[in-house]
DNA sequence: ATGACGATGCACT
DNA sequence: GTGCATCGTCATG
């Protein structure tokens, strides 16, 4: 993954990003959703400044920022736009590489629900707060290109109440592995 | 099928 | 003290 990928827009970036394979040491699978958030964008963590927690936003393109979630979950993000402080959530993959790990850390096995949101992806590929800030383009991180060109759908971003109404979430079309339908 | 709610950490007012 | 970029479980149609 060459770090230029996501040196464009942020939303270019969230529909890129769709049919990459991501694998964290090995084991993860297709995206196919995602979400962006922009600088300037009230939703994103980035909104009101940076912070400790955030300051991944503001670093380079082609980072992880990782925060925790409603006190439970870790959620993935990619740093990314020609804006700073912007960045992609990655919130649903097609299970393809390392079922078994995946299994055993979400102690479920059923396919469609291992990577059907970004606190279950975080889960299932082991991500924490250890990789907050952690290059992209290095293990633990190694990608795969789409092998064609991926139906998109887009919709409002879920599970926020500030700019609710954007479409900037983004998904592979017909894909059973999303974590919500698009309406 | 859809809706309510509790668990749980932490940034921010 | 409030509010989350969530998920699992339990309840009802």
């Amino acid at each position: 993954m060459d770090p230029a990928f996501f040196d464009r827009p942020v939303l270019d970036v969230a529909r890129a990003l769709i049919g990459w394979t991501l694998l964290v040491d090995g084991v993860g699978g297709v995206i196919v959703e995602t979400e962006a958030y922009h600088a300037g964008d009230p939703a994103a963590h980035s909104y009101a400044g940076r912070t400790v927690r955030n300051a991944a936003m503001f670093g380079p393109p082609g980072r992880a920022y990782v925060y925790r979630s409603y006190g439970l979950h870790w959620c993935l993000n990619v740093v990314g736009g020609a804006e700073e402080a912007a960045a992609v959530l990655i919130r649903a993959l097609e299970p393809t590489d390392g079922l078994a790990a995946m299994a055993e850390r979400r102690a479920l096995a059923d396919p469609r629900l291992l990577c059907a949101g970004p606190g279950r992806l975080a889960q299932a590929l082991g991500i924490t707060a250890a990789l907050d800030g952690a290059r992209l383009d290095r293990a633990p991180f190694a990608w795969r290109p789409p092998t064609g060109a991926p139906d998109l759908v887009a919709g409002p971003r879920i599970g926020i109440t500030r700019a609710a109404d954007e479409p900037w979430r983004v998904g592979l079309a017909g894909s059973r592995y999303l974590s919500r339908r698009f309406r």
